[in-house]
DNA sequence: CATAAGATACCGTCTAGACGGTTTGTCAAG
DNA sequence: CTTGACAAACCGTCTAGACGGTATCTTATG
């Protein structure tokens, strides 16, 4: 007999709501703020309606992770489309995916997000693989020392951004941006 | 009337058995394996010893950032101190630190050890104030686009490390590491 | 140098609450 | 009228921490 009763039933948007709540849950609270409970109430469905979408807290930190590789992934492949130059393109698109991902404010709560993943082993795993998976596809493109590189430092350029911990210009973050793309071509 | 009551009272091995504990199953488990039933178990001694030394969980993570970062500390200073040229010194001791930090395999558990406490968001603060202050005080010779960009790699170098996402040989990262060193000197 | 007095280093038990998950029930849509 | 989409109550386990007690260590004093 409650409200949520009596509402329309639009189960692929809970679901997403519930995806987005989690999410944001481990932005301001970090990884244990992700909490059957917390998510659920703050995303206004109750408990057993958070474990109807998914079955166990797994598989909803399994969603969370597919959902952002998911975007991730049709961001790379979105750049690489637009890069004439074989050599170093996944590198370069990888690149520009991440430094984009530093500059909109929209995206903030997807890094944190990543941090509190990490710190799941399982997770951590999945990652490994994705990671692999992507170096050993275009392992005839981008694995010179030169594309490795660029690809360390924006990952270290991300875990600043995460961190806050340095503040850099927008001119900074274009001229770093530039001397890695020469990286990849190198 | 236990027998633990009855030997040696060695506070400070014992406190130092907690925090290498504690390190260990935040490695094994991930960040949520650190609890003080388990931490004081494997420790061997009892959870109200535990909380003599470290009077809350917060003081237990404290206790193991401090120890983390006193060693990193320590290991920078030393190698600035054999370090001739002044511009990028800081950076090119980070470097060093770092790479080390992938060689050897006792510090393996550091690596992983340092992302479950980035999961907590009070210590990661805790980071971003150990990074900022450094990069400030060694304003002067440290904060060119090469430096900054030479520690950024690392960083990801480090990240590749935990995620053992890729294997690098040995050529390759010594290759990496005159390249970036050659970066912090420009 | 012996020893009493206090400080320190623990131990073992207990509790309140949080957490993941189960079960049972209700409503609505096709 | 069956089935999918929830709600609500409940359960067993785990967790952080409080607490009171006991054994060892240190230090000051006679």
């Amino acid at each position: 007999m409650s409200i949520a009763h009596h509402r329309r039933k639009q189960p692929e948007l809970v679901r997403q709501q519930l995806l987005e709540v989690a999410a944001r849950l481990s932005l301001e609270q970090g990884a244990a703020g992700v909490t059957l409970d917390a998510v659920s109430q703050a995303a206004g469905v109750s408990k057993g309606g958070l474990l109807h979408h998914f079955p166990n807290k797994m598989a909803l930190l399994n969603g969370l992770f597919d959902d952002l590789t998911g975007k991730m992934e049709r961001a790379i492949e979105e750049e690489m489309r637009n890069d004439p130059v074989a050599h170093g393109r996944f590198t370069r698109a990888y690149l520009s995916v991440v430094f984009a991902l530093g500059e909109d404010p929209d995206a903030q709560g997807w890094q944190v997000l990543t941090i509190a993943l990490l710190s799941e082993p399982h997770l951590r795993e999945r990652w490994r693989l994705w990671v692999a998976d992507h170096a050993d596809e275009f392992v005839g493109t981008d694995s010179s020392p030169g594309c490795l590189l660029a690809r360390f430092a924006a990952d270290g350029l991300w875990l600043a951004d995460i961190l806050k911990s340095h503040d850099i210009d927008r001119a900074m973050r274009q001229a770093m941006r530039a001397q890695l793309v020469a990286l990849s071509l190198q």
